[in-house]
DNA sequence: CTTGACCCTCACACCACGTGAGGGATGACA
DNA sequence: TGTCATCCCTCACGTGGTGTGAGGGTCAAG
């Protein structure tokens, strides 16, 4: 039977000594033997669960939590870890996504150097037009894809705490949205048109659109059978409403 | 003049009261006036920087390091762009790796499963399973506790023929690959030599290539994401290791 | 002139550990 | 058989980035 100290499970697991003392404190793993001399033991069930708790862990659940999941006799280590995948593999095209972005933007640094010395406004005009495009279909494929996989999953179920932090805000700003829509506001006053540029400032995070190119993504909201599906599962009218009031934003506050 | 109080500012951004508080007290955020009353009032200045201080949060900097970069009159943006693509592709990385590694959990739990259902799994899940054991026991067990060096001197001379499959072969030489690294050896050192030329033995079952060609399958495995998803899963570093222990090899040892 | 939603400053609580002190156990080698 | 390095333990305080009040002032609308 093999048995591992606290050292072997930290190089394995890559969690540090003083985790798992926290962790036997804490009750989320206890060793599966003490040794007379005190000694934590672990065995094969033990590194297995720490895996477990180590995805949760990197999805921002505090331990406790973990440890009632974990602890549930109806938990389903297939489909936690199936679930875990999905949110993984969009977190993953997340960053991708950012990267492109990141790249285009010192392109533009450095194409913008070059620019002011040369004066060729057409082609960079075109080529960002072209590059604009782009971001956006890039932008809504992923958007779309993750989104429907969200809904596609038990969305109602998932606990707040498992949203990633870019898509918690996103949702925040939904349901902040659909509030409104309840109490009755108008999508160009005061309180909406805040929401909106809250909502600028995510997108903005990936790609900063001028003003006809914010108005075109709500358009683009409005238009499109999958965008409008997902926001119309948050609340019914969500899609013309944020759509209109993008409109309303982009024409009081930016610039083309 | 636009004017933002507090709570402007934390649904313009999303970051609570108390956190701006927070990077006010530590002079990562001050206010651009305050009231007479004492309030702070932010501008348009401060929202850009906010937005930049997320930015870097996002990527787990501590607000004092964040601090120190955006204070830094020498702040090279295009520069911090290229260490946050960095970053992020490390992330996104990461995340590749995590994936890789639930699927290989999920087949192994799934082989645990239906292994009593159907008996065509059990020997594959078994195998699997083994090696996994294996690996680690080579590495930290009680077993080859003896040392490190000693068991990984067995295992290179252990002939090609004990092995059951060519799957396993593969398997092993990663573990011991990865023993290797922990070792601390040099990718040309006799010992990781011997072991590619059991690696090459083991390309050539299904294809003989030359000098060039075996040079190109290392760097297939550093440039290929699915590749080096698999092999960081194993280890960390492993894929630059082999590679570079493969262009050791080749060139020592194989004719164009 | 009230009401309710803001704002402020303390100041203590919290999580998930980091860090170090002080001391025992183990095992490879001289 | 000692020696020395490297593990192991507990205890306990420190840290970062907030959350959560308490206690009290400010402001805009009705």
């Amino acid at each position: 039977m093999t048995r591992y100290t606290v050292k072997d499970m930290a190089m394995l697991s890559g969690v540090s000594v003083r985790a798992l003392h926290h962790y036997d404190e804490i009750g989320l793993l206890k060793p599966a033997h003490l040794g007379a001399n005190g000694y934590r033991y672990y065995g094969r069930e033990e590194l297995l669960r720490l895996q477990q708790i180590l995805f949760h862990r990197e999805l921002g659940l505090p331990l406790e939590r973990i440890k009632a999941l974990l602890d549930d006799p109806g938990f389903d280590r297939v489909a936690a870890l199936k679930a875990h995948r999905d949110k993984l593999s969009a977190e993953r095209d997340r960053f991708a996504q950012l990267i492109a972005t990141i790249d285009r933007t010192i392109a533009q640094l450095n194409g913008e150097r070059t620019m002011t010395d040369n004066e060729l406004y057409d082609g960079f005009s075109a080529q960002k037009q072209a590059q604009w495009e782009k971001e956006i279909e890039d932008r809504f494929g992923a958007h779309g894809r993750t989104k429907i996989a969200e809904s596609k999953a038990n969305f109602a179920k998932m606990p707040a705490e498992e949203m990633a932090a870019g898509k918690a805000e996103m949702e925040a700003i939904h349901a902040a949205l659909a509030a409104a829509i309840d109490a009755g506001e108008a999508a160009d006053g005061a309180r909406v048109q805040a929401l909106v540029a809250r909502h600028f400032a995510w997108v903005c995070r990936a790609w900063k659109p001028n003003r006809t190119a914010y108005i075109g993504l709500g358009r683009m909201y409005t238009d499109s059978p999958d965008f409008r599906a997902v926001y119309e599962t948050v609340k019914p009218g969500l899609t013309d409403f944020l759509a209109e009031a993008m409109r309303v934003y982009a024409e009081t506050t930016l610039r083309d």
